[in-house]
DNA sequence: TCTAGATTGTTATGATCTATAACAGTAATG
DNA sequence: CATTACTGTTATAGATCATAACAATCTAGA
């Protein structure tokens, strides 16, 4: 134990103190977000799925038929960059676009039986992430978190 | 009213179902921190701060003389990614690369009075904006989510 | 001391993500 | 039927982030 002192943060000199911006809840969120990310892209990249393509997907499969503009609503993100997501859905062979009888503008968007297939399976292995991550809540914990977080959204909604 | 099913999810047929991912917590996570960033980031912009620019001013105030190195990892980024941005706070005037003289390859960064006085608006400007933000939460499920926040950050550090 | 390896800050580069504007085709409205 | 609005798309630019490579410098071992 040479550096004994590193252990202790208030006696080690190399230690940066970040108390002023973990009081906020912008950054707790952030740092954390960014983990659980970086994580969960890697639970989905052996499946094929980025983030952005899994929550497509889900959506998809839950809603058979949505078109893409109520997606990308659903999905907070732009028309126009959901586009290449479902691209690769449709490339990867999870998903089609199919008519809209009623509109020739629009795609209805359906999951394939393969695209049902790695759903259920992502599905599972994001649910295991989470446990894994979680692994130190009780569920009432995560409840909680979960329904914090929600509020902390609602107001805009 | 002459859409009055739209305000009933269960009867409304345009309506996108996310339960899937709603109960996900790495999915509200990031819903929630993109929101929350992208407040932030217009709360902080009069200032001429972005978000990550934010936090290592904080951090430099709060331990003058930090290195770069030391920062980045405070920070949870890249040291080749901290260039700039310490770039962007000596321009501004707000901090100094001050010679270290036990070690000529460092650079010991510091506050200037300029960079404390910034500091010291754009905390007040921030936790006004977490005031809002959070204005129908009460004190202890603040402390609840950042507490929650923090522990799933946890285990990996 | 001398040398091999590690560290510091830096530059360059590419991947990813996001927002915006513009467009053609189509639908809805008056 | 003419105007307006909507759908999916393309192109583009900005922001964010990770990686590799580099020169200068420090450190540790022979």
């Amino acid at each position: 134990m040479t550096r004994a002192a590193k252990a202790d943060p208030h006696t080690d000199p190399d230690h940066v103190s970040d108390h002023t911006l973990r009081d906020l809840a912008g950054y707790n969120l952030r740092r954390t977000s960014q983990i659980v990310q970086a994580d969960l892209a890697k639970t989905l990249e052996p499946l094929g799925l980025r983030m952005i393509t899994f929550a497509a997907l889900v959506l998809i499969v839950d809603n058979a038929g949505v078109r893409q503009t109520r997606l990308a609503n659903a999905l907070a993100i732009e028309r126009s960059n959901l586009v290449l997501i479902v691209d690769d859905l449709e490339k990867r062979g999870l998903i089609q676009r199919t008519q809209v009888p009623t509109d020739r503008r629009a795609y209805a968007l359906v999951p394939t039986d393969a695209g049902r297939d790695v759903y259920a399976r992502a599905l599972n292995a994001v649910h295991a992430h989470e446990a894994a991550l979680l692994s130190n809540f009780d569920a009432s914990e995560i409840a909680t978190l979960i329904s914090l977080l929600k509020r902390v959204e609602a107001p805009r909604a």
